[in-house]
DNA sequence: AACTTTAACTAACGCTTGTTAGTTAAAGAA
DNA sequence: TTCTTTAACTAACAAGCGTTAGTTAAAGTT
């Protein structure tokens, strides 16, 4: 593994800083202070601070769409490929706490990359929409509202950066088991 | 019904600004334009940016507060009590579709309200808590865990303001029902 | 008619913002 | 050793920030 580039060392405590307070509210001088060194020094390392959001969001975005298109050409049924984007949620908001907070609530400050985020975001949400509507076609899953089904699983999976940070010692497959669990079964006895 | 006065007016477009780019993103003078007038006529009706970001979050998380004091001491069972917290969050959510994004966004931006905002929550999140462990006692809710179903279903619920308006003509007490079915029922066939 | 209140205005203040220019000392390459 | 690159620095800029002071014209009150 190679270590991390200076470059690199910012973008992640950028994302840290933007976590805690957002995108706006963050200054470069917070940056700076946070890495021990001036503000304008960082522009030997970075072109902007928008630029640095960029990298941010839309790397992460990137891997949610190639995880999809990998789930997606996988010959398996509706439920498990579910259980598939709830697993790959899990990872990569688990691997990413700092930046799933800025995909989640720093995108409207996107500016060239906007569009390209929000297209990514669609088409994640399309693929999402199919699966659910081939598994009602199936009898898999249960003929009620899949656009309620979709609001309501892919909003837990998208807010899983809050959470996971407040549970000490978690178990992640053990999570994606649960999660699973309660998003397909339900908690009804 | 008595009519909005000037003071209401700036705080419910405040929420709206607020909801599209966030509190810090959102400047006096972007306010004052989108009321007409200047940046400094204002603050012959609010105190300070600070006050009606107060004004806000603090209203409807007391409210919120104030819904689920009555569902506890409905003598209801733990599932009817649920439904009943997902009726709260729909009611309040779609009459409130500006001011929940600065509750859910902003908050960490309260000063003096801050520790007040954070205790109505976590007390919010215990009596939810309390609820489902209660269920799960009493043979009603499924012996999983708690936490995560916990976490799934206020996830959802909080964020029913970004989702509502994209729906057009939606039934809210059929919303109600179909979020009921599916975060309790599950979606499995 | 004389007054007070309301809600707007212009002008400005002190501070913070993202960013640039130019400099410097150390490390690496020739 | 000499040259180049790297990564920090100081100083500063123009723009924008929340907010205040003082003014004004209209509306409401006595």
């Amino acid at each position: 593994m190679k270590p991390e580039t200076r470059q690199q060392e910012i973008i992640r405590v950028a994302a840290k800083l933007f976590k805690e307070k957002g995108y706006s509210a963050v200054t470069m001088r917070d940056l700076a202070k946070e890495m021990g060194i001036k503000a304008s020094s960082l522009y030997n390392h970075i072109s902007s601070k928008q630029d640095i959001l960029n990298t941010i969001i839309i790397a992460l975005a990137e891997e949610f769409t190639d995880g999809m298109r990998r789930i997606q050409s996988s010959n398996t049924n509706c439920i498990t490929k579910l259980k598939q984007i709830i697993e790959l949620h899990v990872k990569i908001s688990s691997q990413n706490i700092y930046g799933m907070a800025s995909l989640n609530n720093d995108w409207m400050h996107l500016q060239d990359q906007r569009d390209y985020y929000q297209k990514l975001r669609i088409d994640y949400e399309n693929d999402f929409r199919a699966i659910l509507k081939q598994g009602i076609d199936a009898n898999e899953i249960v003929n009620s509202n899949p656009e309620v089904m979709m609001f309501s699983i892919l909003t837990t999976l998208r807010s899983l950066y809050v959470w996971i940070p407040k549970k000490e010692d978690i178990n992640l497959s053990e999570l994606s088991n649960t999660l699973n669990q309660i998003l397909i079964e339900g908690i009804n006895k």
